[in-house]
DNA sequence: TATGAATGAGTATTCATTCAT
DNA sequence: AATGAATGAATACTCATTCAT
């Protein structure tokens, strides 16, 4: 608000990021709380501490947003999977890592209920589904590389087409998400780790 | 009065009748569509061929037709269910009705779709999920009771909670419908009859 | 209900006439209540036991049915004064059922906020005015008439302008019966008659 | 920022108060014609040559701007009512002031009529007649003050209880702004003062 | 960059009235 | 005479978006 201002602590691009990234964040949380075509711009602005005015300086549309928060979502689970592609040497190391990832995730069923989201969304609007697309399948192929690996530490076949697997899987966790009954976030990751052991071991070994 | 009604092809409750069902069905086609929020009451009157005030001859609010809907689609799940119990004697029986039911059901996504519609509507409405919730619940059950049949006619112990099993699968149903790039009807029914039969083969015998 | 009623208690126009009273009366209440703009026929039918369509077997339009409302409530009033003009031989008489008349009236005042309804309506509708004018005037007519009298019987000069008079003491009984905070019937009678008092007490005697 | 503006004739925040007039001054004159619940929003957007939206950028409901006009109402009467106060010194001075006031005020049929919309506003909705009850005893409380002040300076012991005597003023005027047979304002003004005079003409001297 | 008043199309819902039964 | 499903126009209100400031 001072004209003068010569060790500003924000530069104006970062006082721009900070916009956007809140009003990001407040978006997100609103749609995960009364899905996207039940939140209101002026609810978003309002929730970030912005005018209506703000949001449209920083996005062009309110679904220029939702493809903003696929984006981050996405890479947000790349980078889970990354990470667990890469740090586990072995079998029991990369059990141990799924393990964590399962039991550290309660927010895991809220970015999948963003997921659904986006799902619907892309279903809808097929200039949004040219977005969605690809990256979902980015995402599946990954996905479906860590199984195959996972089955093959394991000493263990893996399934011909791992990418229906990880299909399945993403199905899974989005459908489990969606059974909030009242209470909150139901237990996503364990349910997904438990299949995957059964999965394991009922495959055959290899020779 | 008269149950001879020579030349009126439709009594006055008959005709009432059809345009509850006009109604209805234009509704789950729309919200399959464009989702319970993207669907206007003007649409769905049009679509059925009335004006919005029929609509409201026939049904108190927007929700009350979704909870109509709601009732319909379980009570096709119930039906579904039960006829597998019911008519397949032995394990081979049950599972080739199984196999049947999953290749027979290019409905099931649809129906899905809905069911997540349903879903997303009771986490955001207490009242509507006051009405969803014990029905739900009933179904859950069902189900439960019929994977515990399957595993047990087919020589196997079943899983100590069948109930967790049933929603493992309802939520990779919904889960699956949700996946319909651009196309049509994923193969929800196979994935399902895939996935239960490894299951099946890696829990211990009975005794 | 019964098709063999030899000697029925209600001749088929008795019947429609009760039908008709219980619309009219179901309607007084409900316009008092909510005034007739928040009065919809659904209600009005509903209230008396009936359907839509039965009201408008009994009455062409809503307009209709508040002009019917109009002469019950100007014929009542009428009745009122005429009584008191009659039966009062003389000042002390006439100003005990004047008295009488004050006290005996709660329904005044429900009277009355209808009065101010049908006088809401004769202002907006010109049709409905058209009715509704003559019938005011010739109440008036009376009120002073009635004013007159009792001036003269108390052995006072009556003011030069009765009707003046009497469209004043019509527009205070009005004015107070809109007065009904919270609770109800204001006190209209007792207040009418104190006035009177009053402006007689002040008159000049009749030399 | 700049209280400067060459060129623009209006500021934002000038341009808001103009908006916000304009909706005001369409509303009131249509409320009179035809009532709160006969006029629609749509109509008085357009008689102020607004969109409905512009009318929602102003008022939170329609309910408000009718309390917007009460207070508007309330404020002027006020000040009609202390500038009398404060500008009379003695007996002649005020019953001239009352005199100018009376015949002066060819609004006060229109403010009466909208004020009978209030009151029957009020009596019906709960929320409304909590913001209406307390502006309306303090104007009647005003009221009475004047009252006793007119009595006293006029030598003559007012009545015990100016308030019930303000009450049957207000109800006078409000009932007589009733009385507008096709035509327009009837004479509000001069029957008060002329009731006045009787009033005071009848009651006893202070001593 | 950010504001927020204003727009115009859209929402669910209500209502007086009609008419086949 | 009475029913109540259906109509079509109207209602208060919401929303994504625009644009002057």
């Amino acid at each position: 608000m001072a004209k003068i201002a010569p060790r500003t602590r924000l530069t104006r691009e970062d006082s721009q990021k900070l916009t956007r990234a809140r009003l990001l964040e407040a978006a997100r949380e609103l749609f995960i709380d009364r899905g996207y075509g039940g939140t209101s711009l002026r609810d978003i602005a309002a929730a970030a501490g912005y005018s209506q005015g703000a949001f449209y300086s920083n996005f062009p549309s309110k679904e220029a947003l939702l493809l903003e928060l696929l984006k981050e979502h996405m890479s947000f689970k790349m980078t889970q999977l990354r990470g667990l592609l890469d740090t586990a040497a072995n079998a029991a190391e990369l059990m141990t890592a799924i393990d964590d990832w399962a039991s550290g995730i309660n927010d895991l069923a809220d970015w999948s209920i963003l997921a659904v989201e986006l799902r619907l969304h892309a279903n809808r609007s097929a200039e949004f589904a040219e977005a969605y697309a690809p990256m979902e399948a980015a995402h599946r192929a990954d996905l479906a590389k860590l199984l195959a690996l996972l089955f093959e530490r394991c000493g263990k076949q893996h399934p011909d087409n791992c990418d229906v697997l990880a299909e399945g899987l993403i199905a899974l966790t989005d459908g489990m998400a969606l059974n909030r009954e009242g209470g909150r976030a139901p237990p996503v990751g364990p349910a997904i780790v438990s299949l995957l052991r059964t999965l394991i071991s009922a495959a055959p070994s290899t020779n």
